[in-house]
DNA sequence: AATGAATGAGACTTCATTCAT
DNA sequence: CATGAATGAAGTCTCATTCAT
């Protein structure tokens, strides 16, 4: 990948996550590379194409760590408790989120609109997903730390929770008042007491 | 409100939902009104402005049963337990996306982009619901049925277990695989798990 | 004519003057006379003849005094030197552009763009203030009084020396510097002096 | 300044002086020029940009004579008469406008609606005018050449009069009837008597 | 590989005019 | 007579994309 590519990806990435990518221009986006607006094309045939590069591989780096080949494997004999697990999982892709931003607004904003990032997310990297962590959570119920609901449904709270705590985090990074340390123990709290095996 | 201009909205309401807001033109608003393109401006000055008469009420909506009147005073006698109320927020809540998931994606798609939207949404209204739904919580925390959290995390908690649902729910609408009352349920008796107070 | 016609006119007047004929709109003329733009329409089929209505009799009323039945009889007679009716015109013709300004910005920014009007100024209302005045000159030439050049230059000298006046009172109206009186005084004696006839 | 580029501006040069800034269309434009319409807006960004960008210097060309450095110095010295002087600029001015007669129609056309055409045309331009010429004036008030006026009085009354000699050209070109060689004589012979001293 | 002038389809918007009320 | 909603043609301007250099 050529220097001018380079400007040019990180460029659209500012920009798609500023204004969207149906209000973003790709002149605007030539002018901020600092290159010609043929250039562009010169490297991704469309706009669209030029969308693509950039959300189809943030998908995959934003599910990164379930999808290791090693995850299975390694991970799961690593984790002792699904305490462990959480914060571990947590910390690290808060920590990602914090560098990628951008590529997670670009995301969440135009999967809505593009059938084939929706495609991508779903059965291509949804299922390997699932199909990991679900085994991985069966051995967590096995040990009685996780209550009987459906892998999916476990998910998904867990998700949910986090996905809050990372939005209200972005919304209030600039206020004295976010207590983060708190607020994201309070997260991981609410969720271990929500998914204790009720006795 | 002439005919015409309810035609107006409503077909503005579709396509932004389906396409957001940007990527939709007037003249395809115009041709699905089955109203001449000039006819849009006469009513609003802008494309904007009808974006605005669009989502500033739906940021309303969304919000209605917090801003009642009653909301404080009636509601917060009525509902004993913390439980109650929150099945009955939900059931509501849920029932009223069912019947408004357009203007739900319209707001959602379009406010981190729209600094106007987000002033309304924050401090207008957000200040009025968390003020209200304080009282209430207090309350609740001194019947011993919510943790001594901040109010703004139990809302956000609650807020993005709801939301994780309602999202679920519209992605898998036309799976048979999703059994609607058990994930509500679910999503409740997590909600209500991990609120309550360590003894 | 009726109230909102006069109102129509009135407001159409200021508009075509301040903006020019092409850049007003009737809505613009509408809101500011206080009618439904529809109403415009009732009365003056198109803009055109809205425009027409004001610069047609414009035009006659500019040229007035030279139009009176009396002007060949009567004046001529009154006017025993060049100097009386030089100061008559002049003096009678700045004071209606004062009360007039309007009109007469909107005749002279028309003019080049209407044929119609054009034909109006030239043919019907030139001739005959060319072929009144002609006598008139006539007259003050066989009394020594004006030069032996053509009517026609004549009157052009006088115009564009009374119009230069005119205009550059116009644009210093409001500067402290123009000292009307002396100004006017100048422009007469400059006029007469040129058209003394060499001895 | 590419070919289309020049294109653009001799097409809109006529076309404005044809029919006036407000009612061309920049379709129009485009069209006489050969280039598509997207062309015009590379180049200029608004149409009021494209306008500026042909009225500006113009307003310097119409007074291009009177701005030169050499004009103090060298002009001041070489005429001997006012005369001499007075020929010279006519002559000047007048084959400027023969060749360059759009530009003039533009300007005046326009100068009543843009101010920041006036205040180029006031501010910057006419007080260089102003004070170059009064040093010239002054001189020739001390020969004896010209009255006591005050300079910017002398200047209207002779721009005047030559506007009203070039508009008179202007409009009677085609005119059989019209004797150029001895109308210009007759106004430089007006304008010479208008301002000899009273002895 | 890089440029940027050129394009033309289509975006938003304005406007003179019509017509049912 | 008066209204003002409705129209659709036309206006200005933007944009993704192409192509000669």
């Amino acid at each position: 990948m050529t220097d001018k590519q380079a400007r040019i990806i990180e460029a659209a990435v500012q920009m798609f996550a500023e204004k969207g990518y149906a209000a973003t221009s790709t002149s605007e986006i030539a002018k901020r590379a600092g290159v010609a607006e043929g250039t562009i094309f010169r490297h991704y045939r469309t706009k669209k194409e030029l969308l693509m590069a950039i959300a189809a591989p943030a998908v995959v780096k934003l599910l990164a760590p379930f999808l290791l080949r090693e995850f299975r494997d390694v991970l799961q004999a690593e984790y002792a408790s699904f305490e462990q697990f959480l914060r571990a999982v947590v910390a690290n892709r808060i920590s990602f989120l914090d560098r990628n931003i951008s590529l997670f607004r670009i995301v969440v904003q135009e999967l809505p609109f593009h059938p084939d990032l929706q495609r991508q997310f779903r059965d291509i990297v949804l299922s390997q997903v699932l199909e990991r962590i679900g085994g991985l959570f069966d051995r967590f119920k096995a040990m009685g730390q996780l209550p009987d609901w459906p892998n999916g449904a476990i998910v998904r709270l867990c998700v949910s929770a986090v996905m809050g705590y990372a939005v209200a985090r972005m919304l209030n990074r600039s206020s004295p008042s976010w207590d983060d340390e708190r607020e994201r123990e309070t997260t991981i709290a609410f969720v271990l007491k929500g998914l204790t095996p009720s006795s």
